[in-house]
DNA sequence: TATGAATGAGAGTTCATTCAT
DNA sequence: TATGAATGAACTCTCATTCAT
């Protein structure tokens, strides 16, 4: 029940920031879209701003797993992380359009406590990328981490920059199935090189 | 004279954006801060969207030039990439660090019209990038060019990333010159591969 | 409920507007007299335009129906004007001032949209008188109707002024029941040549 | 000199005034269009109510000597009045339409300082219409004079509504010459009576 | 639980007026 | 005389949040 109207709520918050834009959404413009009045709001939320990090936090929750499952999937291990990376264009960014408007754009510079979630969030997904790339090459090391990390790192901003480019800003190239599997190509051939070196 | 005052202006806001965030910031902070009254924001800009449109064209400017000037030097192909690389590091995140706060943080999703100068300014990088590789590797075609573009995409998004999770959050590693030479690294290989394959 | 708030909100703008002048009066001062807060204004009107704009549609509406009313009743067509003037000095000027003052004064040259409302009411107004003429002198044709017109335009500048001489300035006579006697008079005595001419 | 910068202000007010409604032009606005400085402004004129007290006062001038000299003109007493009429439509209303609309439209219910300055002006044609009606009916006596006052006071009136109606709002009838001899005849027949009555 | 009218601080913007030059 | 950059009070409007019902 209270599950229900929350989501409800969660749900209309969701479609108006990615529709129109965080600040130009109003209380009242959520409630109207979720058939609920503006009391009842403050039932489920303390304040506008938990809205938003608990849309947040689903939305990381979604990707997270998103990328998870594919990458469980038996194959070599460049297989598996180019399967991550497709699914977080097919399932994620063509399916959960308005997560992916939430969390690339309108998250960014909300405020110091969202950005504290943002920060969270990616903790987390630099740190499954991390141990997928530690558990693949066997490799330890405070250098070797750090490499890992800044490759986790450069892996999720390639992938958000092709969505940003492609599928928010619906620049270039309309051919999204092409322009996926080229990302997950150039990213196949930089993360080989990682994985083949020192071997 | 009046570029002077501008100038205050924009320095002020520029500094007070990237420390609090653009909407925290309101027209009486930024002229408290540039010494100035309410109404003489207004005698150089017309509102306060139009302040931010300049900072982030000036922003776009200065990044291009950055990334273009050390592109010019001489050396290899890649290490021209890697010089521009470098000097995005080196010069904009450390030097500039808060027009990289601006370009990466304050103006994402804050309202169309600046979301369009956004545009425009990835647009120019990427065509700047996509032009490199288009005259390095020497190759033509429609298939060829989109490859590049998303190549470039890809390799703005590395940057980007690498710089806001180690520059603005100032997360994981301290050590930002080892984390800026690994970034360049992997992007050396990521792109070696792709201007060698083919051949 | 709601109706009685925006009563309020009318009837402390009516008497602000005439005391005071429309532009010399903020929302916060009517909102004040109201015993509201300021937000409760916008829950009502949009802006305080059209606050004018429904003022002056209500003073319209008003004055017509004074007018109509004390023509219906019986009496020698000259009898019936006489009685709509008469309505007009008795129960307009005296009993309604703020809202003669707001037709006459506050709204004049106030601004684009709320010209165009005083238009549509002495449109209105005109109408009336033209019909009523053209009724009782039972004539037809072009040059007749624009006969009328004239005369009905100048009918309502007569009462127009006098009343904004004797009521609104309260120069001259003091006697204003005198003074209303002899305009209409004088406006029976106009009317009555018109209306003889032509048997 | 000074008067020569002071006309120069006037004129563009003037003009400024009767377009876009006075309080829609800035201070900034008027200098531009006389070709001087803002600060210049406020050489000339104290503040810019003062500008317009005096741009009505002159008005004012110029609407009892358009009046006044017509009705200097030969002929029987009807005629006079009926000259004088006819310059106001011709000579004002089509001559001078700025400063039309400056005493009918702009200066009403602008201000209190101002509303005296058009009540002064009011005066005095009333009182030049009354001595008009005084010295042509050789009558005298409180009633009789209160009459007058009345007269002139509704003759106004109706040339004020007709000017208002035909030549600012540019409603009903476009033929302005016929309409203004339909006004002047109604005029001459309420006026007629007036004057033969009680001899 | 649920409502939605009410609040009021705070934002952006305008512009008559001043004054150092 | 002349300039026009600078001032800052004042205004309209918004909206997250509260609370009596």
């Amino acid at each position: 029940m209270k599950g229900q109207r929350r989501g409800q709520i969660m749900a209309a918050a969701r479609r108006l920031f990615a529709e129109r834009g965080m600040s130009a959404v109003a209380i009242a413009d959520i409630t109207r879209a979720a058939g609920l009045s503006v009391g009842a709001f403050y039932l489920y939320f303390p304040n506008k701003e938990e809205l938003l990090r608990q849309l947040l936090e689903e939305t990381g929750r979604t990707l997270r797993h998103t990328l998870a499952a594919a990458f469980q999937l038996k194959g070599s291990p460049l297989d598996r992380f180019e399967n991550a990376g497709r699914a977080f264009f097919d399932k994620f960014c063509n399916g959960q359009r308005d997560m992916l408007v939430l969390i690339l754009r309108e998250s960014v510079g909300a405020n110091a406590d969202i950005e504290e979630q943002r920060k969270a969030i990616f903790q987390l997904l630099i740190d499954d990328v991390v141990g997928a790339i530690t558990r693949v090459s066997g490799r330890r090391g405070r250098a070797t981490s750090r490499r890992a990390q800044v490759v986790a790192v450069s892996l999720l901003g390639m992938l958000e920059r092709v969505a940003y480019h492609y599928y928010i800003w619906e620049t270039g190239s309309k051919d999204r199935r092409k322009v996926a599997e080229e990302a997950l190509a150039f990213i196949r051939a930089g993360l080989g090189s990682v994985l083949r070196e020192g071997n």
